[in-house]
RNA sequence: GGGCGGAUAGCUCAGGUGGGAGAGCGCUGCCCUUACAAGGCAGAGGUCACAGGUUCGAGUCCUGUUCCGCCCA
């Protein structure tokens, strides 16, 4: 028979990978009849590189398809990536920030072919990290967010939200973030508390004495203050409504206004209103009739602007505030200042303190959808698991707000809109006069320096159209100028035929093509077969923390455009944290490596150990220590496998494994290892369909280590070794029972390793290899189907558990080496008892370690024996000399004690007369029965006891 | 401020629909018994955060409190 090597080595774990892969297992056409089963990645970011994040996403889909494939299905596991535009961009600028580049020099055209270079090279990298994980992905179908098929789609239904009007231009504030240069949706930032400062400013009355004092987090803002709100019913300010104050460091009067939504708790109750940079400021300045006006004071660098005045513009923000403060404070009208802790809001890529912005940006109404992705999720037709997240995505989409979709950055998905310069608005302006060019830096024409203008100015100047867009770096195209939205890009305009037109320099949102993936990826728009055939989708596994970025928007496109839900069910996983709970960061310094625990201790163990960690609900401690266990784990199925594999003998192992006929010839651990195989069986199945994935790895764990390899490969050895040469070869196994008991061993360990399978596929695609039989892999092998539990077998056989544990307590708590020689006599309390006890007095010898047994139901302790009572049967075994009275006593004692707390309990409980007439018959009958067996072993522990102090009292 | 989750053995965590609590690691003792010392056998260890309530009976259901974490504003 093949002799397994010494143990596993998981550093050739990639060989299998590399063979399931080019033998087109991970395909779906693998199981070409089967029913169609499908998930679509969560496109990790082409930037990024694996995390413990994606480690336990990847592992727990991987899981699941392994799963669905050996049940038969065709499973598709379709992977890919997202061109994370602001990120990669971040990327490549700093790349080529070290030639002494950047994007403007290189103009968009060529920088953009430097990003693709970029992919090409460093792209696949996520990819391969994938892999090391054993993700059995269909990487011939895999797809990125800008491919060309995936362009198709985004431009096709941004042209469709666009001619339903659910897509429009509009000015107002936007989350702005001064390092990345862009526009980010609401999502996108990240509020955190922030130890701060409140700044207590006097307003003095333009007229007359006094002052309103203000409070402020943000002094530098006040530049661009154009009131001071105030509660209209509050009595501190009811009569001042109406006045007039001179702004200190401008020389603008501005009015005291009444809105009912200032807090009057906050600060002083008087509240500065700066319209252009705060976003509950804007609400109010919307508010009042006439609108108040928005002043600009801080620009898209974070720089003050020239309506900030001559002494602040240019000052960063950060700056201008301090200069701000002392010049107030020289000017002695700095009330107070005092800490406070507060939310700012930070870009969620680079952390940068995000600046509210008056600019025109593209938004999506998604209103519509946001109320047909409810219904789907109410009536069922998505189910979210743990339902718990369900209460989230509620609440989160009944007040969405539009869904601002542009940003100001060159990677990504180029909005598919031309402006035509030449046409004219309805009022008759030209709308080259209103699209306004800031270049990134002058452009020099005849000796002069150009810094921008309107596009008719530009060209009249005589800068041809090319070097205009090359140059653009701010562009504002004012609302009125009408946007041409097209499918195929516009070589003219369809209204004055100029050939001549503008497009906008706006990228998309990534999460916009995102959004799409689940059938975009099948290939929409096109109807193609794999589209027909894997859409909807059946599970989507992910994060909570992108369910509003993603999920959400998945399912409102989904049902938009495929008018049906993009997938049935959502997994929603953990956080993966570290042993204290912290959340991994750079920052912090505790980030975990999954690529260093897989060289450590091989994949399948890292796997198993996010998988028992992965409770629903619940955040993931990760500890090193629990994949050391699982790594020992493996180490205890190799061995386990090398035991049986190694008692094959010459000639068996091409036998026909007929699985009725050896199961006829089994004795009583053989029945009872089936039995609890097919309990593990259903277990697995049950966890999986309800996504429990930790119980479906507990089940299994729990099944090789502590059932089948601690116990049944323990019972299997007397038979296995009855007819080799050894030092007491045991005659009364018969010949027929070690073929059965060989053939039931390589049973339960096929269908173990096929259990554990998707869960541990590199370590059982290798054992598997070693079974006899010719076998293709593993990943192709049928997944276990529960067949039947056997009740009687599972009875008896904790029977002849009872009594090997009863041994080797006595064994154990009396501190008698294993070697020791000892005998026994069993006392059964029932005839049943002592007939399995002699059915199987072979095996308990064995595995306890007893030279003479005696089954004897009259048997009765004599001096110098050590007891133990057990439910259905109790043990003496002749200590001679041995037997030491006080730890015997002490032994005996300590079982006393348990005895009598028992007893009490059951005692109190039948003496109630409600507990009697109320609680239901079986649970009282249960209860009195369990109160007999108690006394009966209370009364043989206190007869031993007695019998010991005699002894005792007599030596 | 609104919402969600958590508090169970020294540590990390399991515990459908109420009937005296389990695992892994760690700890203690005895063992290299021909698959495995990365192991075997036997043990110790818990007021189930706190206070009320419902119930014959609460880790489990209800109310409140404390502490911790997260999401949203």
């Amino acid at each position: 028979m093949r002799q397994l090597p010494r143990s596993y080595n998981h550093s050739e774990e990639m060989r299998w990978y590399e063979m399931w892969e080019r033998e087109g297992y991970f395909r779906p056409e693998i199981n070409p009849e089967g029913r169609p089963y499908c998930i679509v990645i969560p496109p990790p970011n082409v930037t990024g590189s694996l995390h413990m994040g994606h480690a336990l996403n990847v592992t727990l889909q991987d899981i699941l398809i392994r799963w669905k494939r050996m049940q038969g299905y065709r499973a598709l596991w379709l992977p890919g990536t997202d061109h994370a535009g602001i990120a990669t961009q971040n990327v490549v600028e700093r790349e080529i920030a070290k030639e002494g580049l950047d994007r403007y020099t290189l103009g968009r055209e060529e920088f953009i072919r430097r990003v693709w270079q970029w992919k090409e090279e460093y792209g696949n990298r996520i990819i391969n990290q994938l892999k090391r994980i054993g993700a059995s992905c269909d990487w011939q179908r895999q797809r990125f967010t800008l491919d060309e098929g995936l362009s198709r789609a985004v431009r096709e239904v941004f042209v469709r939200l666009f001619e339903e009007g659910l897509i429009y231009r509009d000015l107002r504030l936007i989350n702005w973030c001064p390092r990345c240069h862009t526009a980010l949706s609401d999502l996108e930032v990240e509020h955190e508390e922030v130890e701060g400062r409140l700044t207590f400013i006097r307003y003095p009355f333009k007229d007359g004495e006094g002052y309103v004092v203000v409070a402020t987090t943000r002094p530098e803002t006040m530049l661009g203050d154009v009131a001071v709100a105030v509660h209209p019913e509050d009595p501190r300010y009811q009569s001042i409504i109406g006045r007039v104050l001179t702004l200190p460091l401008t020389e603008r009067e501005i009015p005291v206004i009444g809105d009912e939504g200032v807090d009057p708790e906050f600060g002083t109750g008087a509240v500065k209103v700066t319209p252009a940079h705060d976003f509950s400021d804007e609400a109010i300045a919307k508010r009042q009739s006439p609108p108040l006006p928005f002043i600009t004071v801080i620009d898209e660098n974070g720089r003050m602007t020239e309506a900030a005045g001559k002494r602040y513009a240019g000052l960063d923000r950060y700056e201008c505030r301090k200069r701000v403060v002392q010049d107030l404070k020289e000017l002695g009208l700095i009330e107070k200042e005092q800490r406070y802790t507060h939310s700012v809001g930070h870009c969620y890529r680079c952390k940068t303190v995000i600046e509210p912005l008056l600019t025109i940006q593209w938004y999506l109404n998604v209103k519509g959808m946001a109320k047909e992705a409810i219904r789907a999720v109410r009536d069922g037709r998505i189910r979210i698991i743990p339902e718990g997240w369900a209460n989230s995505f509620y609440a989160w989409m009944e007040d969405i707000r539009d869904w601002c979709i542009s940003r100001q950055i060159w990677w990504g998905h180029q909005i598919p809109v031309w402006y035509c310069p030449y046409c004219k608005t309805p009022e008759g302006v030209h709308q080259g006069d209103l699209i306004h060019i800031t270049f990134y830096r002058p452009v020099e024409i005849d000796g002069e320096k150009v810094q921008g203008g309107s596009y008719t100015e530009l060209r009249l100047r005589g800068i041809p159209a090319a070097e205009i867009m090359k140059y653009a770096n701010r562009v504002r195209v004012d609302p009125s100028v009408r946007p041409l939205c097209s499918r195929e890009d516009l070589q003219r305009c369809p209204h004055c035929d100029s050939p001549e037109l503008f497009r906008d320099p706006d990228v998309l949102d990534t999460w916009f093509s995102s959004a799409l993936w689940p059938f975009s990826t099948l290939g929409w728009p096109e109807q193609t077969e794999d589209l027909r055939t894997f859409y909807p989708t059946d599970v989507l596994v992910t994060g909570f923390d992108i369910l509003f970025f993603w999920v959400a928007r998945m399912i409102m496109m989904g049902l938009k455009f495929m008018k049906d839900v993009p997938f049935r069910d959502v997994y929603i996983h953990a956080l993966v944290r570290d042993a204290e709970g912290q959340k991994m960061s750079k920052s912090r310094g505790n980030v975990i490596d999954p690529l260093v625990m897989i060289d450590r201790y091989g994949t399948d163990a890292f796997r198993f150990t996010l998988t028992a960690f992965a409770a629903q609900g619940r955040d993931i401690r990760f500890s090193e220590e629990r994949v050391e266990g699982y790594k020992n784990f493996i180490n205890k199925l190799w061995n386990a496998s090398k035991y049986i594999l190694m008692n094959i003998k010459e000639g068996e192992e091409t036998e026909v494994l007929n699985y009725r006929a050896w199961k006829e010839s089994l004795d009583l651990p053989g029945r009872w290892i089936l039995s609890r195989l097919n309990r593990t069986t259903q277990k697995m199945h049950t966890a999986l369909t309800e996504y429990k994935f930790n119980e479906a790895a507990s089940a299994i764990y729990q099944f090789i280590w502590h059932e089948f390899c601690d116990w049944y490969i323990e019972f299997s050895k007397p038979v296995i070794y009855s007819s080799k040469k050894g030092p007491s070869p045991n005659k009364r196994f018969s010949e027929g029972l070690r073929r059965a008991t060989q053939r039931c061993l390589l049973h339960v360990l096929d269908v173990s390793l096929r259990l554990l399978h998707p869960f541990m596929p590199f370590v059982t695609e290798e054992l598997w290899g070693y079974l006899p039989g010719r076998r293709e892999s593993i990943m192709l092998a049928e997944y276990p189907l529960f067949e039947e539990v056997d009740h009687e077998a599972e009875r008896r056989m904790s029977v002849v558990m009872e009594a090997v544990g009863g041994i080797r307590s006595v064994r154990g708590e009396l501190n008698i080496s294993p070697s020791a020689p000892l005998n026994a006599i069993i006392k059964p309390y029932n005839s049943v008892t002592e007939e399995v006890l002699r059915d199987n007095i072979e095996y308990i010898k064995r595995l306890a370690h007893v030279g003479d047994l005696t089954i004897d139901p009259d048997a009765e302790r004599s001096r110098g024996m050590a007891l133990e009572v057990r439910e259905s049967l109790e043990i003496y075994i002749p200590l001679e000399g041995l037997l030491d009275v006080d730890t015997e006593l002490r032994r005996l004692e300590k079982d006393l004690r348990k005895v009598e707390d028992t007893l009490s309990f059951l005692d109190r409980k039948l003496l109630n007369e409600d507990f009697i007439r109320k609680a239901p018959k079986e649970v009282v009958e249960k209860e009195r029965m369990r109160y007999n067996e108690f006394m009966q072993k209370k009364q043989r522990l206190l007869d031993s006891i007695n019998k010991l102090e005699e002894v005792r009292g007599g030596s």
